[in-house]
This record gives structure tokens, sequence and C-alpha cells, in this order.
DNA sequence: AGGCGATTGTCATATACCCTTACAATCCCG
DNA sequence: CGGGATTGTAAGGGTATATGACAATCGCCT
């Protein structure tokens, strides 16, 4: 038998824990596959920090955005989360029916709305803003403290 | 006005593109951020790879951990694949209706299955990961040379 | 001024992916 | 040998997204 006995598994794994006794051959070498596992590492990350709150980083990124950029359109938006004009609608309405953000009409553009958080909206922002953020650092803590910067500048390159 | 122009949006966008005019704030210093942008511009890549392939990263990584750890039970695959055992049960499902893997009873344990890659299943892998290796790497080529190696590091760190 | 292509938001529909729960068969260990 | 755990399976569900069509509106070109 070539697997290793097993444990009971726990209610969710979350991140993709590393199976002791397996080869995983070519996969440790491949970018797509280690920025994957990083990627649900750092997930796992933002559930704990936001846990109770009914948000997700494609809701936290629209809050961030909003506020900084406010009035801006639905198709931004999309474009922005990297999802289709129906996503960032159906984004809008959730924000907007938990009040946090609000349509507006455009005196410049009959068919677009222009979004803006809600007073609401900020109070909401800034006391997630300060979990989200504890979270993600503690998370990169796992990096000595110099390499984090580079790895910001590694990611940006592979991104663009 | 505070959106730029937009001109016709491509039928997928694909990799989240950075909207010019829009102003980021915190998003651009947050690792999660950084991590799920530069994490769906290497699922381009590999889409690229495939293109035409019936293929996603967990079946490809499943052909993969299958020839290197032949006899592996589903539940295990579900382990390295982070995901229910359901699901690797329908991946499984899916490599056998292919003809790329298939199904062993195991004489040591009644309940488990043994998968193995058929020849062809070896034949489709062998095809397949020179072209995902070689769009791999050739995402990874945005990075200097010397700072992949290191990359890889970092990621392992943060996944672990 | 008028008209036409492009864009925006909306909606209905579809899809891909994965989970949860329950179950029978089988194993392990005291 | 008996109870608890594990495996594969099946049914049902949920979530997030895309696609395609539509009306209203805009922008540009003639």
């Amino acid at each position: 038998m070539s697997q290793p006995k097993r444990t009971a598994r726990g209610p969710r794994p979350s991140s993709i824990a590393r199976v002791p006794g397996i080869d995983y051959a070519e996969l440790d070498t491949m970018f797509g596959y280690a920025l994957k596992r990083a990627q649900v590492a750092a997930f796992e990350a933002f559930s704990r920090a936001t846990s109770g709150a009914d948000i997700t980083p494609p809701r936290f990124t629209a809050l961030v955005i909003l506020q900084t950029n406010p009035g801006i359109s639905q198709s931004v938006l999309g474009d922005v989360l990297g999802t289709a004009r129906s996503g960032a609608m159906l984004l809008t309405d959730w924000l907007e029916s938990r009040g946090l953000a609000e349509r507006r009409h455009r005196p410049d553009d009959g068919r677009a709305w222009g979004l803006y958080l809600t007073a609401r909206g900020e109070r909401v922002l800034e006391k997630m803003r300060r979990s989200v953020r504890l979270h993600d650092q503690r998370f990169a803590a796992r990096l000595p403290k110099r390499e984090r910067a580079r790895l910001l500048r590694l990611l940006e390159r592979l991104a663009a």
C-alpha cells in the first residue's frame, strides 16, 4: 500500500494541506500551483478576519473602491473586479440591500448609475478594514520582514 | 465625472486588468489581493496552454498525482486537491469516462479503490505536461530569472 | 438634425464547481 | 466479536459566475 494511514478528517480543510507520503512531482516547481495554494491560504486568513460578518473578498474590494472612487459606475466596478457587468450589478444590489452603498442618478449620463458608500457603509468599512489589514499582515508574517515588500512587487509583475 | 472613458469590452477579460483612473488605495499593499490577481493571471496562462483540451487545474493535478502515486485512494486524492471526498469521486468519474484513469480493487482494503493512470492517460498527460510547463515558464518569465526560485520559496511558506 | 453603432443597466437563464448529508460496506482495535 | 471509524457513493443544494437578449441612452458622423 503506497498511502499512509489517515486520521479523521476535520470539518472543513479550507487550506490545502500537504499530504504526507505523497510525491507532488513537478507541481512543486510550477508557479500556477504554488500561487493557487498561497492564495487559498490567504483566503483562509481573510475568512478568519471576517467570520461573522457576511463579507467576501469581492465585497470588501468593492467597498474600498467605492470609498476611494465615489461615483464609479457598475461597469467600471465590474472591470475592477474582473467580472461581467451582471455580476457587478448583483454585487451592488447586495451592498444596497444592506444599506452600505447607494445608486445615484448621474446628471451626465442617463444610462449609468453613480455608486456611493452610505454613511453606514463608511462606518462598516472602517471597522472591517482594521480586521482585514491585521489578518493580512499576520498572514504575511510567515515571511521574513524584508521579503514582504519584494513579494508584493513580484506578484504585481506577474499580474500585469 | 471621475471615471475615464471606456472602450468596448472584449469577450472575456479573464485576467483582472488594472483600470486606469482608479485608485486602488490599500488594496495594493494587501497580500491577499495581490495573490488573487497573480493567481488569476497564472490561470489564464494555464488556460492558454490547454485550450482545446477539456482540462482544468484540478484535473491536471490529479493526472500528475496519479502518475507519481499510483494506487492512491479517492479520499487521499481529495486531500491532495483540498476538496471533499465526493468531489474527488466526481473527478475520478470524469477521468475514467475519458479513459484517462481507472479504478482497481485493492486487495488490502475492500472499501477503497486504487486509482491508476491508463496507457492513454499516460500519453495524454505527457503531451499536456509539455504545454503546461512551457506556459508556466513563459508566465514566470515576467520575473527576473533569479527571483523565480525565491518566489516559489516564499509562496511555499505562505501556503504552509 | 437625424440616425446608427456602441454602451449601460437589467433580467432570465445556464453552467461549473463544490459541499452537506445520509447510507451501506468494510476495516480496525480493544 | 462488537462498536467506532473510514471509504465510496448518491441525492440534493448552494454559490458565484457567465451568456445572451432587451430597452434606454449616449456619441459620433454625416
